[in-house]
DNA sequence: TCACAACTGGAGCGTTCGCTCAGGAATCGG
DNA sequence: CCGATTCCTGAGCGAACGCTCCAGTTGTGA
C-alpha cells in the first residue's frame, strides 16, 4: 500500500484510513450499530458525505474495517517464531483499554453471519495454525489445544477476565517431558 | 418462576417469554442492532407497543435476554461432572446452525463494554472455574489451560471453525502420565 | 495556462428509529 | 352482573438514520 504521488490521491488515501481508524474506535466504543455515516464523519473529523464518497456504503466501510484489521493481526501472526512472541500478542489484546480487541471480535462476530465474509475469518484460522506448526514441530498432537487456548486466552482478555498466558509457555515447552 | 394465577398475569408472563426468545434470534440473525422494537414485536408475533410495555426501554430487553441465556449456560456449566458432559456443552455451542452461540457472544461484547453488565461476564468464568476444579482436583496448574481452551473451543464452535473436543479429554485424563 | 479529474460539503428526501400517551379490552372482587 | 382495576394497544411525535444530488474547490498533467 505505497503513498500515491499523486497529491489528490494521496490525501484521499489518509482520509480513507482516518476513516477506518475512526471506525474501529467507534465499533469498540460502541458496536457495529455505533458505526453510522455522521457518527464516523464526526469521530474522523470530516464531513459526512465524505464517508460515502470514499466508500460506496456504510457497509463497505465496516467491511474494509474488519479486512485491515485483520490484515495486521494475521502479520503479525505470521511473524511469531517464539513462544514469548505469542504470548505478547495475546496480552496485547488487554493493553490499557481493551476496546480494539472488543472491536475486531464484534467484527468477527459480523462477519460469522455473511457467507461473503467467511474468508477473512478462515484466514485467522489458518495464520494461528500455521504457528501452532512452528511452535510445536515434533508435537502435532498438542497443536489444536494451542490453538484453541489461544482463542480463549484472547477472548478473556478482550473480555476483561482474568487470565495467563505462562499456560502458552508450560504448553509449548512441554513441563512433562 | 411458577405461572401466576391471575389470567392476565399469566399471559403476561408467556410473552415476555417469548419476546426474550425473539430477541435471542434476532441478535443471532442479525447481531445486537438488530433488536428493535418493531422487529421484536414482529418475530415474537405481538405489537410493538407490547414490548415497551413489558421493558421499560429496548435496551432493557436486550440486558434481559443477556441474563436469560447466561442462565441458561451457568446451570449447565454448574452441572458438569465429567469431561464428556463438558464436551458436550462446547459441542453445542455448533448445533445444527451457529446463531444461538454467536447471539450469546454479541451479548458477551456488549456486557464487556458496560460497567453495569461486568458481574454478568463473571459468572461465566467463575461457573467455569469452578468446572475446572471438579475436573482437575489433583492437577491445579492445567486448570487455567483447560478454562482457555474450553473458552477457545466454544468461540471457534461459533465461528464456524474448526475444532475438535477431543483436546479437553486428553488434557483432562492426562495422556502423558 | 487550461481542461479535467479528484475532492469537498451542504441541503434534503424518504425511512425507520425509540418512545409517549390516551383510550379500548380483559379480568378481577363483590 | 357491575364498577374498579389492571392489562394492553394503535397512532403518532421528534430525532436520527442511509443515501442522493450537485454546485463549488483544489490540485494535476498536458
Amino acid at each position: 500500500m505505497p503513498e500515491p504521488v499523486d497529491g489528490r490521491l494521496r490525501k484521499g488515501e489518509r482520509r480513507r484510513r482516518a476513516l477506518l481508524d475512526a471506525t474501529l474506535r467507534l465499533v469498540g466504543r460502541g458496536g457495529a450499530a455505533a458505526v453510522t455515516q455522521r457518527a464516523v464523519a464526526a469521530e474522523a473529523g470530516v464531513p459526512p458525505s465524505a464517508v460515502l464518497y470514499y466508500f460506496d456504503t456504510v457497509d463497505d466501510l465496516l467491511v474494509a474495517a474488519l479486512i485491515a484489521v485483520n490484515d495486521r493481526y494475521v502479520v503479525r501472526l505470521d511473524a511469531v517464531g517464539t513462544v514469548d512472541a505469542l504470548a505478547d500478542l495475546v496480552a496485547d489484546c488487554a493493553r490499557q483499554d481493551r476496546l480494539p480487541a472488543i472491536a475486531e471480535y464484534e467484527l468477527f462476530l459480523h462477519a460469522a453471519r455473511r457467507d461473503d465474509l467467511r474468508a477473512e475469518l478462515h484466514r485467522w484460522d489458518t495464520a494461528l495454525a500455521a504457528a501452532a506448526v512452528r511452535l510445536l514441530p515434533q508435537a502435532p498432537d498438542r497443536r489444536p489445544l494451542l490453538v484453541a487456548a489461544v482463542n480463549g486466552l484472547c477472548l478473556a482478555a478482550a473480555l476483561g477476565s482474568p487470565y495467563d498466558t505462562g499456560v502458552l509457555t508450560r504448553l509449548v515447552d512441554g513441563v512433562d517431558e
